[in-house]
DNA sequence: GATGAATGAGATTTCATTCAT
DNA sequence: AATGAATGAAATCTCATTCAT
């Protein structure tokens, strides 16, 4: 089997993992329910993948990446208009994509939770095993994990100095203000539009959307906003 | 054994469920862990509560009775200041009350996410099972879980009547959009204060709360926002 | 269950555990065979004893049991008798034993492969894995793996003593070539007894079991033997 | 492929095999183990050898070929002197092979006694299956396994008619008590040697092994033998 | 009321073996 | 001849739940 044969089936593996565990949760997820799913036995994903959970990083990885593809776009995109409006686009980018892949957003949520309760107690859907530590897919999301911040953040700067972005702040603050409106929104959006409503206590999510939207641009716009903290930037990508 | 005397020993049981399902999580949690926690037997969990769930939702249902309480001081306290005030204390004492117990938050999000799973495929933590509808706790949340909803957007439109909430939208899409800030913000800082952490990518966690409360500020008094939606608040209760 | 209950069913899996085991090996067999042959659920064994591994090692334990104790009983009934008889006693009653329990020899030679294969490269039947490390039969075999050593080396020192063992060397040297022939000699039986032979390589066993004996008495009683080594004798227990 | 370059490929894979099986024993090797140790996949091994068993044999084979060689050799070498140097030459030569290639010795030794239990109960590390005596390496074995002992005896009856052997019991009796002597020895040094050390229970090895060696010269030797057996030793052979 | 021994249905994972290429 | 993807039958171990005492 060639190595895209190899990249096919793995693919299809990831594509039943995703589609069980995004129905069903990390736990509740049996192996052979994945196996079923497209015709193969449990044997085969071990083939692939070595464990559960190096499968479920699996998942996260991709859910990583789509991410980051879909920033890069926005980036791309707006490369020649001004920062404010690369990362509205990107803001904006997210609130859809979010609405129509819910349990990608649970997935960053997850591994992000999973990454920070490590120091101490081991907390949440996973415990960081040593099957854990031992996940190629753990390794590769390590890699990555810090791209979605760094992307938002240089178009926070270059928006700071083109002049569209009136919000002096430091730009990682602006980033987690922005952000935690963005998860907020998007958590308390959850199963609404996959069950298909049209409304969350009766208003209308459109409405609401824009309303988030429009709270978003009002953060960057803010020239009253406090410059406090200064950090310096380069020392961010280490830290999640 | 007398009903005050049985009550008693319910609430140890929780408060052990509390502490083990805080530290574990549902499905990493076993029931003798919480036995052991008070020095009973797993026999004794089972003449209190049903099954796993249902001290699940025994747990949960604590959580939304703390909020609630919660809420109302606030309101009590502040009733005879604006309506402006009254919500701002309730945000300032949610962001508060979060940030101590985490695991509360976790809980409502948990148990909203599978009340609006229900239509479709099961999601989440929990499955609406049979066993969990039968639960007697998962009764006792679905009447009072749109309490915490209600009693905010009752101050909401004290403050717009009394003039100090500028906004003159819908008071649940302000309570929405208030939220959904309130509610990102305490996502992301997850395992921050728990790790002792006072900084989460190096921006000063004081200096980003108080950036989060300053916007829910400007929510309140942002006297541009549209009035869209206008909703009969008496049929809310019904559509969480 | 009271304590004497509880020891009751102990002794009841560890008498199938001995039964399988025995029969098929460690690695052939199931932890179901020994559940069904007593009539018990799987779960029952986990109860009592936490591994496969702990379970081995509780026939284990329980094979140096008896044999430290019929060795004691040995010296016991000889103490008012020379230390050549004792020792003599001691060589008869343990070939006569491992003739009837052949199996309980194995499981001594498994576990002196298995602590001795310690240092370096796993091998053996049983790896010293985590679990058989947190075993607590394994401990236990620990604290007593050193007696039947130490009871015949004090029965070889009282015969020296007392003029009955004209061998002068070292109690440990001799202990171990009165040894060496005794599990030669067993190993070659194996099974022999079992399928009820009365003969091996049709040499009738009974004669070269006297053979055997002969050959021990000949060791005792020969006083050419050199007395190159003069170790300490309060070293030996802590170096198997 | 000539017979030659399959003989080359049965060759590598059994030195492969012989590797790991006595690292970690039979069960606790994988078929894909040994493919890896050279190179391989583990399908090629299949293509040589039918079953993970019958290369088991295969080892097996070997090692039984390889002590018949030394047998032969050391016969071979002693032709023009007495039966009793050739006697103790062997006993020699295979107490220094044992030490070296202890792994050939459990090899054997399991093999005796997979056999010897094939009447009732299975047992050891091998069941003998179906498949097991289908095996080509088994029947090859059940052609040779008596050599050893047949190649001793006769050394033996020449030693006695020569006078060098003073022992005038059945030579059948001398080789099971001289062999239980080296038994015994090979056994207790397990991993002793393996592992480096000079001693066991800080017993030098190498004055044990010169007790050892004057134990089994003193049987040869001792003329006050008992002669209760005259079997005929041309029934020997299917008597394993 | 309380206990904890017992159950048994699963869940993950392993690996000898097969077979299409 | 050789490969290695695929299989599927176990095997160990877990744990919510039950129930006799």
């Amino acid at each position: 089997m060639s190595s895209s044969k190899r990249s096919i089936k793995e693919a299809q593996i990831i594509d039943a993992a995703e589609k069980v565990f995004s129905t069903l949760g990390f736990n509740n997820t049996r192996m052979e329910s994945i196996a079923n799913e497209i015709g193969i036995s449990k044997g085969t994903i071990y083939f692939y993948f070595n464990s559960k959970e190096n499968l479920f990083m699996a998942v996260t990885h991709r859910a990583f990446q789509t991410i980051i593809d879909l920033y890069y776009q926005c980036v791309e995109t707006n490369k020649n208009v001004s920062g404010f409006h690369s990362v509205m686009a990107i803001m904006d980018a997210y609130l859809n994509f979010a609405e129509k892949n819910y349990y990608y957003f649970e997935l960053l949520m997850n591994y992000m939770s999973l990454v920070r309760a490590n120091s101490e107690g081991k907390s949440g859907l996973l415990r960081l095993s040593e099957a854990m530590q031992e996940s190629l897919y753990f390794r590769k999301i390590q890699d990555i994990h810090n791209l979605p911040l760094n992307i938002v953040v240089t178009e926070l700067q270059r928006g700071q100095e083109d002049g569209s972005i009136l919000n002096k702040s430091n730009p990682v603050m602006i980033y987690l203000t922005a952000w935690a409106v963005v998860i907020g929104y998007t958590s308390l959006n959850v199963n609404n539009n996959k069950s298909g409503r049209r409304s969350i206590f009766q208003v209308p999510v459109a409405d609401w959307k824009a309303n988030i939207l429009q709270l978003i641009r009002n953060i960057l716009l803010d020239s009253n906003a406090q410059t406090t903290n200064n950090l310096a930037l380069n020392s961010v990508s280490d830290d999640i």
